[in-house]
DNA sequence: TATCAATATGGTAGCGCTAACATTTAGCGA
DNA sequence: TCGCTAAATGTTAGCGCTACCATATTGATA
């Protein structure tokens, strides 16, 4: 409403919104105080920043974000790359970001790979072009022009749910270990003819270095290691028609160990209504330890992963070394717990 | 690996990354062009823009994001605000928005208010200052603040989930109408005592919507329409619990129906485990349609809610329009379905 | 009061890109 | 060939902010 009789040569469309120039104007200070009012308030004195402040609600400013990322070469942006949001792993893991970073100012940039490494590489791509602060990825598997790109950038990157060779920092569990952990544990109950059950490995490649795991220690003990892999997606159905095809095709067996919960719970609540007794004729096992698990009958003997503690690790980590504070471990084995139920 | 003895005044950090004057020197057009080929290539002749692309890769150009969006004053950041991430319905609404979104080259950012309006009026403004290109926000409900810059904000905006008087595009479902629709099939069964059960309705308030609808159809056949609110959140436990406190207080109860079907489900596991019979003892009935509800013994009777298809509707509705397609419809009943199963 | 360091504030240029306008080139009929 | 229009490309000046350096102010000390 006011400045007009300038002749501004080239006008452009620009947001609309009050500047931190407006509310420079309104406080009688420079811009960059305005700046370092919003930026290290600590850096103003008391009075000035009250000033400002003032100005700010004044004007109704809505600092620009873009602007400001674009100076200082720094978005604030987290880029997090999954395979899938169908998954609640993933989704509780990214919770865990989502409440570690939130809490620090910081923003997650969200991209889905649909488990295709060119889509992952491409994402990346976008997400440097944002400028990102820090990049989380799933797993340590990409293809070789990502592993490039990720071995060249220089600000933090967390490769997360595994543990193994990173480029940067690395949170995870171990899977073969988990997988001889629940093979171990249905050795003991005396179960000899232990089937695993997985769906889709070519895609969850960390249920495959379970089944390796649980190979080992079978193969250890004199044991076969059948493997059945479904192709259809690892829920509640894939678990029923998993539990029909061991009935059929490996009528001995008398376990199945499941490469994630949805599976094994599928599979306990099919045995139900085909009036299969868990574990007398069959035992169970699953992994992951989701709730609905444990409120089925019998519950379900399962591995708990911490999922939440993975996402809350990796952003802690990532923001430490963004705050420049001293280089911790770069690797964090988040564990794992055997939770014994009574389907094995 | 050039232009040195130029003498830059005032040198900065920058990105250090080639930007697309490298490009444009390598490619002998000038920078525009490439900015062209990269956001208008049926603007640039095909030999142009082969030389151009060919420049791109040499440099190994990343193109920045920032750089652009503050330019064009446009970010094609899609800013999504729900109140949950731990409830699968956002998730799924979430899965629809990015598979739409992300197809036409928009960028979502997540927001998580955690059931509380302050935080989402904070993180619209925060949106705002990404220049985001639309918001998709869940609810009709916001504090006034939030409301008016919702007012004001020029660019599209979805509320979703449920439907009513919407500042702009409103994808959702009728949860009054499904709360009768559901309280009519309970009545239509027979069911007598009607028990509504639902956990912290002050959150989710739709789930209080759906409870009108429930006790409007009761009280029109002249009965007492009860209400049990749980304090825990609406998970398996809780619903475990529920149905405790209902035998426990409503010893007289033919029928609950469940806010929602994790409650539900509990319920059902937890009736198995206790020796009741559902539906003969009493009758359960829940409300979404999630997978693991067909496959308990007995399957739950529910209402099966459209989730996926309110965020790919409420993405084509913004795309449409952020596109200059003719305005259609702002309006999007997504409907429901009465799933009718052993449970009531 | 002069001296110096520490603190607080300001001026200016530039982050990398694109809008707006200007100019050149190509295409085509008379 | 000359126009003339349409298509292709170029020039310039910002978008709104912050890094960098410079200057002013303060306060403690000699």
């Amino acid at each position: 409403m006011s400045s007009s009789t300038q002749k501004p040569k080239r006008p452009r469309k620009g947001s609309m919104q009050p500047t931190i120039a407006d509310v420079a104007r309104e406080a009688e200070v420079s811009a960059i105080t305005v700046s370092r009012v919003l930026n290290a308030p600590a850096s103003v004195r008391a009075k000035t920043r009250a000033r400002v402040e003032a100005a700010i609600d004044k004007v109704g400013y809505v600092r620009n974000m873009l602007a400001g990322s674009l100076a200082s070469a720094n978005s604030r942006f987290i880029a997090v790359v999954v395979p899938s949001l169908s998954n609640i792993v993933f989704i509780e893991v990214i919770k865990g970001l989502q409440s570690e970073f939130e809490k620090h100012g910081y923003q997650i940039l969200l991209g889905n790979t649909d488990y295709d490494l060119e889509r992952e590489c491409q994402l990346v791509r976008t997400f440097l072009g944002w400028s990102s602060s820090a990049l989380v990825i799933s797993g340590l598997r990409h293809n070789d022009a990502c592993q490039r790109i990720l071995r060249e950038w220089p600000n933090p990157i967390a490769e997360i749910m595994e543990l193994g060779e990173a480029v940067d920092i690395n949170v995870g569990l171990d899977h073969p270990e988990a997988g001889r952990c629940m093979a171990r544990h249905l050795l003991s109950c005396g179960y000899q003819n232990i089937v695993y059950v997985a769906a889709q490995m070519a895609n969850d490649y960390r249920a495959r270095l379970r089944y390796e795991g649980h190979r080992e220690i079978l193969e250890a003990a004199g044991l076969e290691a059948p493997l059945i892999e479904m192709d259809q997606l690892g829920q509640f159905e894939t678990g029923a028609k998993a539990l029909d095809k061991v009935k059929a095709i490996l009528p001995e067996a008398d376990a199945i160990h499941f490469a994630n919960d949805d599976l094994a719970t599928g599979a306990i609540l099919h045995a139900q209504r085909r009036g299969i007794r868990v574990p007398e004729d069959i035992a169970i096992a699953g992994f992951n330890g989701l709730p609905i698990g444990q409120h089925i009958s019998p519950n379900l003997t399962t591995i708990c992963s911490p999922r939440e503690s993975i996402g809350r690790l990796s952003a802690r980590a990532i923001i430490a070394r963004l705050e420049g504070k001293p280089l911790t471990a770069s690797s964090h084995d988040v564990g794992f717990e055997l939770h014994v139920g009574e389907s094995a």
